[in-house]
DNA sequence: ACAACCTATGAAAGCGTATTCATAATACGG
DNA sequence: CCGTATTATGAATACGCTTTCATAGGTTGT
């Protein structure tokens, strides 16, 4: 045992063995009437929980993993500085519980650390992993399947079906929001992207695309660079370096969106009259008076349910029974950014 | 071994003793080669790392914790749901990594699941313990206390020596406020609180009320109900009612102060021509084009730093060297939600 | 050259739990 | 009333690791 960081503190914490010995009973019968309370017999079992209590006794969950050769417990990478994988991270969060799992968090922001977050993840012996990031691309994770670990990608499309993965139909959502843009008359409109090289991020402009060029509308892209505020504020920039304001920005994410209207606004234009913008992701300040954007909302907490069911049926069942990728669809929220164009 | 619930899939993880086979030595002498290197000849020392890497062996931080007791894991209580307690968790994120510690994430905003929330971080033998809630009073952590595992409270100021605590300086970073809302001859405020149980309402608005009182500025208080953008739509509506506009309102929350300059403006008053409105946290929307709120930002930053410091202190020390409380200043952000009133 | 010391290494114990295996005790059917 | 099935229980083992203890081999000092 190291000497220096060990905690000398108090005294030991109540171990089975030691209710076991309280309660005049083998350390089994413990384990037993924790776990198995109906082969333990009644009175035994009292005897146990009093001690238990007594000794302020809790199952020591370590122990119980060397065990069981199972932590339940799963990782979650996320780059915890996004607005959009925070609600992610807390949605998954309020699904662990019923699940009886707990998540062990890692950062994944600083994607040069990549290796050494991933050999920490298989350190834990977790019993499974969600990959929450757009930045952490399959095969990456490679490693970790090839452990045989369940691996979840949220909000990312995966085609093999080693990897399970869930996500809002993107190329899907994009289409309701240019049937829209084209149902109320707009010519023109610019795609604002965030990440060339975020999968949902093609996906989202090939959606958009396709029926825009369908009904002989002009669609130029234009890259922001990231998913932040302040892409979009440099992407508004960027639109009035050019001269020519389209009839509509459909930003690839709602944070950009944000940051392109103030950035128009700033501009004197006035949204939507002069232009209309479109969002996606559904952020809560979607719904915030100063923006009332229009908008895909994704069914988060319907996506964080259903990754959690299938991750968990992956990691329970050696066969597992889900498909490969599962797609939501989202919901239009039509509000206040787009106007009619006649 | 339980049954239908164990991970067949794969075969076994390689262990040590799989790797002492591998490389024809003691297990004794892979665990130095990872732990005291120094401690093996060179010769056998490569032998192992080359029969590790071979293998895939990943050492097993289960057994690590269990023969150290001492998991490496810091478990922390946060209310998914909340923007602030996002932030924070983001930070306390960034700051672990260097620490080589991880976080286990247990969602606290259902409080009256306390109980089972607590009993599981106890299960969990984690080496301390981040409360990152203003919905957790002190005294409803004392079962942890007194098991001998260190708390750190985040952003909530505690009187105890047992428990240690960083926050911003609440009620300084008001009277920063106030001052600067004298200074601009403001006549008279209204104070938004957030929850009138959270001790950071309490602080803050004792900051405000004092320094306001001398000066003579009338001050009521309007209670918002929670820290949400909705809650400020509610207060402005509130304010609405009384049928007289203070000059200034100063929020408990960032959140609450959009929601209420949002509600302010729905009702055709300019801010800060007509009201003068301030916040409290430094969320990012505070920077953003709609809002451009003067507030106090909280160093986000150096209070995960401060606190992850002085938890890893208390684990690490036996007697630790830090002091119950610290409190951080907040810096006043002057931006345009404050107008002169002369 | 011999005692006194290091150093490198392996064997073994221990961390807390779940489970298998053996055994004793009980119930049951005829 | 005896043989068999069932149930309750404890002893022992395994899970993967770190660390202590013992030992063999090598080095240094005189």
């Amino acid at each position: 045992m190291k000497n220096g960081s060990s905690p000398v503190r108090n005294a030991r914490r109540a171990t089975s063995v030691d209710v076991a010995r309280a309660a005049r009973v083998s350390q089994a019968t413990v384990s037993r009437a924790f776990n198995a309370p109906h082969r333990v017999n009644a009175d035994k079992r009292e005897r146990v929980y009093e001690s238990a209590s007594h000794l302020g006794y809790v199952p020591n969950a370590i122990g119980r993993s060397l065990s069981l050769q199972s932590s339940r417990i799963i990782a979650v990478m996320v780059p915890a500085a996004s607005e959009y994988y925070q609600n992610a991270l807390s949605a998954l969060a309020r699904q662990v519980i019923p699940q009886d799992y707990q998540l062990l968090l890692f950062e994944s922001f600083a994607t040069e650390h990549l290796e050494v977050v991933l050999t920490s993840v298989l350190r834990y012996h977790v019993d499974g992993v969600i990959v929450a990031s757009s930045l952490v691309p399959v095969v990456e994770v490679q490693p970790l399947v090839a452990q045989g670990l369940p691996v979840l990608m949220f909000n990312q499309e995966v085609g093999s079906g080693e990897v399970a993965s869930v996500s809002v139909d993107n190329e899907g959502g994009m289409r309701l929001l240019a049937d829209h843009l084209i149902e109320t008359g707009h010519r023109s409109v610019c795609f604002v992207g965030g990440m060339r090289s975020a999968r949902t991020d093609q996906a989202r402009y090939r959606g958009a695309c396709e029926r825009l060029a369908d009904a002989g509308v002009a669609c130029r892209y234009l890259l922001a660079g990231d998913y932040s505020y302040e892409a979009g504020l440099a992407a508004a920039e960027g639109l009035a370096a050019t001269g020519e304001w389209p009839e509509a920005v459909m930003a690839a994410g709602d944070a950009v969106a944000f940051g392109v209207m103030d950035g128009l606004r700033e501009r004197g234009l006035s949204i939507p009259d002069d232009i209309s913008v479109t969002g996606f992701d559904g952020l809560p300040q979607a719904a915030w008076n100063s923006y009332r954007l229009t908008t895909i909302e994704q069914p988060m907490d319907d996506l964080a349910r259903l990754g959690m069911e299938t991750l968990v049926d992956r990691m329970e069942n050696p066969e597992p029974t889900t498909a490969g990728h599962q797609r939501l669809s989202g919901r239009l929220a039509l509000r206040d950014t787009v106007a009619e164009r006649r």
